[in-house]
DNA sequence: AATTGGACACTTCCCAGAGAAGTGTCAACA
DNA sequence: TGTTGACACTTCTCTGGGAAGTGTCCAATT
């Protein structure tokens, strides 16, 4: 069995990071010690180096977790209402909501404008996690909502991604009340065909 | 004419905004200094002090013509195109984004998200200029165009506005493609119903 | 009467230097 | 292989003293 030394390894890692989470979760990632981490999960400084080279890799390692998780909401959110957009775009925005809400790495991934002293990473990586959640988000539609005209769908996908984040920054009343408007939105959006007329 | 004095008054104070303005502009308001302020202008630091009893009225003074000048810009950018929503927007969406592009101040307005160590009152108040700009913008709308329903036109006000802030972060290609976008989005929730069908 | 310059107490910034603590690497060891 | 201790190097952290900034008061000036 080649594949157990590579299980240990995994295994390790994911201690490794949920040991990394909790601190940077409340005392920040500069805050966060490379010695500290290592005896939080019972190895040495090197096994540590041996499998981030650096501080920076842990940040990124990190991040990139968290950023999975979060699609990974969003698609179970997505899943569980194929039958109807508007609970399936209320689901997912809700539950990034929420979770942006008690989890400050994804409120730094979709609000960081540089220089606020976070994650070096968090700068350039935002916009990259905001085209990828766009990315996604996209294909998914695409694939489960296909009558919906593609133009609109583009259009619907990235509001819903950018008013998302903006309820994170200047949040509403509720989560679930911000959701329910965005995916009144978000709907309306994508059901257009832009040939609408004003009503006279 | 008793009304010399204050003629007198309100230009100084212009003057002194000016001043002060080119100094945030390119050395932060941290690095403002009252005495430099008034020399700037020519004055005393003791009539400084009678016309902003502090640094921080002086900021929040500042705030509030940028504020307003921001708003008239959108109000003009409506005014030009009132047979035409999508042109409207696109105007005003397109001169709040270049305006954002080298203003740092109207930026900051729109996005900090507290703490940024910039102007304290941002924080709190980046939160009112949002809902003021919302209420102007929904109380031109509804007068300039009576026949939008009221339901699709709060949203698409709302949504203007977010997705305009939201461009101001994470910009895209340039200010007029994206002011292109979101004009085509908030037309499209605007003249929707809430009572469209998927197309089968 | 308004404006000014000086003087004031108080707070904050800035700048060294010293010491501690953290990072990343290496080699000896179990 | 993984642990331990030592290493050079960088980055915090604290300190104290001097400079500079804020906000106030008042006498002098116009």
């Amino acid at each position: 069995m080649p594949r157990f030394r590579e299980t240990v390894r995994t295994l390790l890692r994911e201690r490794l990071l949920d040991a990394a989470y909790e601190a940077v979760a409340d005392r920040g990632f500069d805050k966060l010690r490379m010695a500290h981490l290592a005896s939080a999960v019972g190895v040495s400084r090197q096994t540590l180096y041996a499998e981030f080279p650096s501080k920076e890799a842990v940040g990124e390692a990190l991040f990139q977790r968290e950023l999975e998780r979060c699609l990974v909401g969003i698609q179970e959110g997505l899943d569980a209402h194929r039958d109807d957009l508007r609970a399936a775009v209320r689901a997912s925005v809700g539950f990034t909501l929420t979770l942006a809400g008690r989890n400050p790495l994804i409120k730094a991934m979709l609000t960081s404008t540089g220089e606020d002293g976070l994650l070096p990473y968090l700068t350039t990586r935002s916009a990259a996690a905001f085209d990828l959640a766009t990315a996604m988000t996209d294909a998914y539609v695409t694939e489960a909502w296909p009558a919906i005209d593609p133009v609109a769908r583009e259009l619907a996908v990235d509001a819903a991604v950018r008013l998302t984040a903006s309820h994170i920054v200047q949040a509403g009343p509720s989560p679930e009340e911000s959701a329910r408007r965005i995916a009144d939105t978000v709907v309306r959006i994508a059901l257009s065909t832009g040939r609408e007329q004003l009503p006279r």
